[in-house]
DNA sequence: TTTGTTCCATACTGTAGCGTATGTTATTAA
DNA sequence: TTAATAACATACGCTACAGTATGGAACAAA
């Protein structure tokens, strides 16, 4: 299978009780990064649409009076759980592309990075649907359009003109988020190319500059 | 911009009307295409999720009293939608693919197709994101698998091994279903690349068996 | 003209979820 | 110990929508 089969929220809960060790010792009580945690959950397996405050209060152990003493409303959830995610996933590609010298790694760290099996991939493929939720299509524009960016820029670094590294990082942008939706959706049918990490090499290769 | 600003229902059943000439004559009834198309043109701009009976009732001018002569239900409804959708896609393919004779100009056509605005591929963009419904991931799974086949047949033909021809097949395709998403989310904002026949052609070129 | 069928309207029940108001407990500060 | 505050629970009203039941109009066939 490519991407791991993320818990639910019960394995969820039980992650948020090891952080207080091994001895089972509860937590007192939640806190707004609880819930958007479990936010960013929902939405990776389900969609922004399925993101209902009682559900996600009784999968928590709570009730809703719980959940408005931490926000506000519904949307003010989502929103704070998508600003976390947008940190996190930034925060990880800082550390993980960024931090190459030359402009091919960088590239080729991005195509590794795109393979690994993480909820933010699967977030991120499940907002690109959800865009009609006007908070949804504002963060995904920025985000796209950023990574776009980086991409055009290291293409640019290595040779590529202007108007070709924009083509270029286009389609090597659509590889990702296409193979995000394909993975989602054929989920343990891709059986040959099951082998992510040779795939993963073979598609490096055919967008690599040096093909151009 | 890339894709056409697809009319809303209002338009839509304008057209319909629009059938029986110009002379304004009202249809007496509706019957279950009317139903299918006006559920596809929801599905397409704001998922699966937001068919809702009433709402699809109003906006075609009747009650859900209608609605439940024709469909036994919300599911029926989309079940019946997805059928069509899926009728009429693979008539299209049909027509524009296999009718090219060599494996190179299937090729070719399947992304310059790729690259055509029609309601049909924002259908398919928007339910691979909507998986989540156990009769959506069916068709799609099947679709996806079937169009897969084709590209990856063509590929073989074109001297390309099994293995090669089944990465390549899946790097392609992931092309397509990542350029949809992205001309969803960014809608307009692709500027330079917007000259959208260029891109296709770029694209065609990279993802042609001459450059392996 | 009568009768049957098609197509739709109206009125109802039932449920899920949002948001609010307010009561209750546990923890902390003084 | 007492008072305040954080973190809940409970109960409520409200809306959107699914599905059902039934009545009514329009048209066709006899």
């Amino acid at each position: 299978m490519f991407f791991v089969d993320l818990a639910g929220l019960g394995a969820m809960i039980k992650g948020l009780n090891h952080e207080w060790g091994m001895k089972n010792q509860k937590k007192k009580s939640l806190n707004p990064e609880d819930w958007e945690l479990a936010t960013l959950d929902v939405i990776a397996h389900q969609g922004v649409g399925a993101v209902a405050v009682e559900p996600l209060a009784k999968a928590l152990g709570v009730t809703k009076g719980s959940f408005y003493w931490h926000f506000s409303n519904r949307q003010d959830l989502i929103e704070s759980a998508l600003q976390r995610w947008r940190a996190d996933d930034q925060a990880l590609i800082e550390e993980r592309i960024f931090s190459q010298d030359s402009a091919e790694a960088r590239l080729k760290a991005w195509f590794m990075l795109s393979a690994e099996p993480s909820q933010s991939h699967l977030v991120y493929a499940t907002l690109l649907a959800d865009r009609q939720h006007g908070f949804v299509a504002k963060v995904l524009k920025e985000v796209t359009l950023e990574r776009l960016g980086h991409l055009q820029q290291a293409y640019q670094e290595t040779g590529l003109s202007e108007a070709d590294a924009k083509q270029q990082s286009l389609l090597a942008y659509s590889v990702y988020v296409g193979y995000l939706h394909m993975a989602k959706t054929l989920h343990g049918k891709l059986k040959d190319s099951d082998n992510i990490q040779n795939y993963a090499e073979y598609v490096a290769n055919q967008l690599m500059p040096h093909k151009l």
